[in-house]
RNA sequence: CUGCCCGUAGCUCAGCUGGAUAGAGCAAUGGUUUUCUAAACCAUCGGUCAGGGGUUCGAGUCCCUUCGGGCAGGCCA
């Protein structure tokens, strides 16, 4: 962290003055780049399937999400949140068929959930808002087709609420909740990218080894319509359409992101489970032939999060009713701390959520250690004004950088990067990097509060010098901390 | 079998484009409030950065390899 010599020793006289100037000139816009050029950046993030409420992993996915958003807002792009539905796939019709299922057990009619259903209690809630809604109506319906299309809308909104509110409760607005299913209604995007890559013979019609690693009972290949990912220098080429003529994930995911760059957005930003990352490579090929440019789209992957309770891994399953729901670790650990300790990790570190450890409000919770630091500084902000001691304006006379201690000078150091940690932060899409340095510059704080006499009426120029910096601090301190989500307290 | 991710102190994790004696918090031990928030600070203890090889003036960081753990590998979702 100190890295190599002593850096304030290096600053030129003056530095940190004309630094702290231009903080107070304009606190809000200290630290913003000009990396994005006002360009139009799309993140979209959470997209999870609409098939039931969100679990403690998805967190993970929604925390970074928005970090990275408010990063590339800091960098200067005009940043668009997404969230995708995927309603347009066969999972939607499991979903019916099961909450039709809950719902004939309502009325004590025979019902069995499919056998790659969703059995998790929720639908039974579900049901019964749908018998609230509309009684017996849909009794007598026994045709599948008809009773996907009759309730896909309502089984999906139904679902889709159980993870607004979670997005709600951590701070989190979407500017568009996308509809795949719609895109694939009222557009022809999917036709449209299709065509486009066809153009550049990026698509035949051929047929596709078996796939490797696993044994599949009466497997026949058939002619399908294919992306030449091999093209790119990938292992095979990937399926646009299954056999039964509809658009397969693949390629509704290149449909989805076609539809992106035709409305403008010219930095693709994704986060995806680590799970998932098979998937993106064939997909950012397809992207790249799409626009003519290789640096459009960035897929950031996240590592799983295992869930410890009582020191033992819980395992997360949604068939099994076993998951541990977003909504129950909310609701005991609070948003703040929820947020800080998704985004202190790294995304590619798989992290352990202690959920008796979440629940401690002590220093197991980084995030008190960084509000107390701010806190602290608006104690003492505060206690100058009630001494009278207020700041004289920002200025040589009032300001003398040999007065301040080297616990000063530490904090003063880290202020001074907090712009190349944005950009460095902004360029990698790693907003774990923000909680790390609102923690480093806690500690700094700390040690300095511990070190000094703050408000020495004997030495007016040391304690103007002091509270100046102090001022700056508490800036950057609530700046950081609301980069990553999380209050700035007063007092505490 | 193939691909991706991970392996840093007893535990949970940092470590910017390779740069000087590897850093925090928790845990352990001992200190610090006649002044401004002790949810804090200070000190001590604790690491052959999984093992091995290579590139380099210099490697936790880059390359190869071994071991160990995780996740993927339909036209599924």
């Amino acid at each position: 962290m100190a890295g190599p010599g002593f850096i304030n020793l290096q600053l030129k006289p003056l530095a940190l003055l004309n630094e702290l100037s231009q903080l107070r000139a304009n606190p809000a816009g200290y630290g913003q780049l000009t990396l994005g050029k006002g360009q139009k950046a799309i993140v979209e993030f959470v997209s999870i399937n609409p098939t039931g409420p969100i679990h403690v992993g998805h967190g993970r996915n929604a925390v970074f999400g928005e970090a990275i958003a408010k990063l590339l807002e800091k960098a200067g792009y005009e940043v668009w949140r997404e969230y995708l539905v995927n309603d347009a796939g066969n999972q939607i019709r499991l979903l019916v068929l099961s909450l039709y299922a809950r719902y004939r057990e309502l009325f004590d009619e025979e019902a069995s959930i499919p056998a790659d259903g969703y059995s998790g209690a929720y639908l039974i809630e579900i049901a019964e808002s749908l018998k609230a809604r509309d009684g017996a109506k849909w009794l007598a319906l026994r045709d599948e087709d008809t009773l996907v299309s009759e309730l896909r809308a309502f089984a999906v909104n139904a679902c889709l609420d159980f993870i607004k509110a979670d997005i709600t409760t951590l701070g989190i607005t979407f500017n568009r909740y996308f509809s795949e299913f719609a895109m694939h209604q009222e557009t022809s995007r999917m036709a449209e990218a299709v065509g486009k890559l066809r153009a550049m013979e990026l698509v035949y019609e051929g047929t596709l080894p078996p796939p490797k690693g696993k044994d599949i009972a009466n497997y026949q290949p058939v002619e399908l319509t294919l992306f030449k990912a091999t093209a790119f220098g990938l292992p095979e080429d990937q399926a646009l359409f299954n056999r039964r003529g509809q658009p397969t994930y693949f390629g509704q995911d290149v449909a989805y992101h076609y539809d992106k760059l035709q409305r403008g957005f010219t930095m693709m930003a994704t986060v995806i489970g680590i799970d998932q990352t098979g998937a993106f490579k064939p997909l950012s090929k397809a992207i790249e032939a799409l626009c003519g440019r290789p640096d459009a789209y960035h897929p950031v992957a996240y590592e799983m999060v295992k869930v410890l309770r009582n020191g033992e891994p819980v395992k997360l399953s949604k068939r099994a009713g076993t998951i541990v729901l977003l909504s129950d670790v909310l609701a005991e650990v609070g948003p703040d701390s929820f947020r800080f300790a998704m985004l202190g990790v790294k995304p590619t570190t798989p992290l352990v959520f202690d959920l008796a450890k979440a629940v401690e409000k002590n220093m197991e919770n980084p995030v008190f250690y960084a509000q107390y630091a701010h806190a602290r500084l608006a104690s003492v902000l505060r206690q100058a004004g009630g001494l009278g001691l207020a700041l004289p304006p920002l200025q040589l006379s009032t300001f003398d950088e040999t007065t301040l201690t080297p616990a000063a000078l530490t904090v003063a150091r880290l202020l001074m990067i907090y712009p190349s940690m944005l950009e460095q932060a902004a360029r990698s899409l790693e907003p774990h990097r923000l909680a790390t340095y609102a923690t480093q510059l806690a500690t700094a704080v700390h040690s300095w509060y511990a070190a000094e006499k703050w408000l020495d009426d004997a030495q007016p120029t040391a304690t103007a010098t002091r509270l100046h910096l102090a001022l700056a601090t508490q800036g950057i301190l609530a700046d950081v901390l609301g980069m990553c989500g999380v209050s700035a307290p007063e007092t505490m």
